[in-house]
DNA sequence: TATTATTGTCTCATAGTGAGACAATAATAC
DNA sequence: GTATTATTGTCTCACTATGAGACAATAATA
């Protein structure tokens, strides 16, 4: 990391949505020696577009790649503009020759939110970070500057985008039961849907193709696996 | 203008919609001896929130004040930065004993949206401005950089928006028909819309109250006026 | 073969929407 | 005054969408 690499004053901060047992999770960092638990972030380099930049960082900091991503909001206030929290990451990670003091700066984080797929996904913490950990999203740990909002707006634009976007698509293996396309809607909108009204709206769509029944070996009806177009 | 004041790197453009005529409008400025059109646009001071350096700039530069603003959309691709469409700028509007030099650096700029009634508003350019003007949003002079982009990611927004928020309440008079309602719904939407339904659904929001009639002279029945809440 | 839990689908009542119809009415024409 | 005209407020009707429950089908076990 060098200061002349970066553009000043410009971060960007990612939710990352994974759906596991039945619950809708967000992958959070923990900074070496210092208790902070963050959202995973970064920053611009001079010469790339900020989508890119944001693909880039995200593989950098926990693995991920080729991943969906969507942009929600830019977090511009003053008040998240914190100097003494960069300060306690930089003296717990020490990089002898390094000038870390550009961190220091107020920064605007434009925050993404990203749709992947738990079972694919061993997150990696990078050198920064003790552990880059699954939390459910209704148990996060206090996060660091305005992270918890970043997540709450992410969280409500999730919900808007709904109906409108395929959601499920993103954050289910290739093929899933309705039962599981069902509990992945109820943990984003955090309320029960009826399981009638829910199956004939989501085939009405048409975006649906049926295979092969899936035998779990529990005494009843064995689902349809579905997988989406 | 000095550099010390702004944050590098950060600007913002705002469009600025009204309705006027049955059309939906948009505010453009044009530069001195450039022919260049461009969005009402700004920086960031180094100890001002993002959202309040928006409504100072807007101020400045139209004359706009206490208006309704959302953001939509941060845009930063390489394929924004040509220096050579600043540079036009800065000479045709020579600043002597000033380094407007900064302004050819990149910029990521965040995008903001803003309703206004069309009425009360008496836009006047700024110094570095000949003209801020109306255009219909259907009939725009190409605008340079991207600013044609961000006319229509901010149309896709006020759609997507139209029926989740009151759009209606920042775009007319305190007192309208609903006729004129309908019409901004249709200047919006960019299709005609029926007459009835509309009005059965308008009144079932619960959020019109209506007021005296309004004679125009015309031979007809004559329309009541409304307002919000 | 009976039992049990779950699934796929159906029915029914209710709410919402698109389209047209009709009376009310404010001005003008005679 | 009375007829005419364009527009408005509201109604009806058909159709679609939605919430809730019902029921048969079925995969395993007893």
């Amino acid at each position: 990391m060098q200061t002349e690499e970066y553009l000043p004053h410009i971060a960007y901060d990612s939710v990352i949505f994974g759906f596991s047992g039945e619950k809708l999770k967000i992958l959070i960092l923990e900074y070496h020696n210092t208790g902070l638990f963050a959202l995973p972030g970064g920053f611009v380099r001079k010469n790339e577009d900020l989508d890119d930049a944001v693909r880039r960082g995200l593989k950098e900091r926990t693995g991920l790649d080729n991943i969906y991503l969507e942009q929600f909001h830019t977090f511009g206030d003053m008040a998240r503009y914190k100097p003494e929290v960069m300060e306690r990451i930089i003296q717990a990670n020490p990089r002898p020759g390094q000038d870390l003091s550009w961190l220091l700066d107020r920064f605007l984080s434009i925050a993404y939110y990203a749709l992947i797929n738990y079972e694919e996904v061993v997150p990696t913490p990078d050198e920064l970070s003790d552990s880059c950990e699954w939390y459910e999203v209704d148990q996060l740990p206090p996060l660091m500057l305005d992270h918890n909002n970043i997540v709450q707006k992410a969280l409500e634009t999730l919900r808007e985008n709904l109906n409108r976007k395929l959601v499920g698509v993103n954050l289910l293996p290739p093929r899933f039961t309705m039962k599981e396309l069902q509990q992945v809607y109820e943990a984003i909108l955090g309320e029960k849907l009826h399981r009638g009204t829910f199956q004939r709206k989501m085939l009405s769509l048409g975006v649906l193709k049926r295979h092969e029944k899936q035998y779990s070996g529990a005494a009843n009806k064995a689902p349809y696996l579905y997988s989406f177009e």
